[in-house]
DNA sequence: CTATTATACCTCGAGACTCGAGGTAATGAG
DNA sequence: CTCATTACCTCGAGTCTCGAGGTATAATAG
């Protein structure tokens, strides 16, 4: 409540899901990707991702392997059936959230 | 990440400023609101109300003033300007995070 | 060749927030 | 008279984000 950080709970994990539904992805590839496809709007650090990443894998929502390329060591991850499974039950959980705050905001709310 | 009770976050001060921005209301008349307004998609209990509109009212967001209604004793909060100034700082945010989401799904999400 | 930046991984503690359980009182209904 | 409802409150547990910090290697700059 102290600043304008809110709403925020939730939303790495989604992202991360949802941009693993394309294709297999490494970690620090995936912070970058969500400032870059979101303009920076949704922002999380790798202490966010890192942390996400390995409790998703131990959930069984993601497996992981590592791959080396160009010298690099990387660890890609990539999501399970239980990843698909819980992407899309966040998924609906989302619209019903947002049905229920356009609701509430009551057309003050644009919709951009 | 447990279970789906995702995405809460920042959602329950939202709404307390929206309904007072309408007219005041005392706090068990707010929770039964919320949970009445959305369907129970939101609904956030005494534990978390209670505590939220002492901390708005601590920060200069709402006033408070003790009302008799029939014998019972309530404690009515409506806004401030400070509070009306969160509100839509707390909007806007929303909408901003809202547009992220949407571009990250990428239409895969139901407007409803 | 060497220094700095970028890539790539990781952990830790602090702070914020929600949640449910529990507690107190007073009023109204059966 | 008893019980559900109204109306207020607090507390601890659990979860999550965040930034700072740490390690190591590859690429780039000077």
């Amino acid at each position: 409540m102290t600043d304008d950080n809110s709403f925020m709970s939730g939303l790495p994990e989604l992202a991360i899901l949802r941009l693993l539904q394309d294709r297999e992805m490494y970690g620090y590839e995936i912070v970058q990707a969500i400032a870059a496809r979101t303009g920076s709007a949704l922002s999380p650090g790798e202490g966010v991702i890192y942390p996400l990443l390995h409790a998703l894998e131990k959930s069984g929502a993601l497996k992981s392997r590592r791959k080396s390329v160009g010298g690099r060591s990387r660890v890609y991850y990539s999501l399970t059936a239980k990843g698909a499974r819980r992407l899309s039950a966040l998924t609906s959980r989302w619209s019903e959230l947002n049905g229920a705050v356009r609701t509430l905001m009551g057309g003050a709310l644009a919709v951009r």
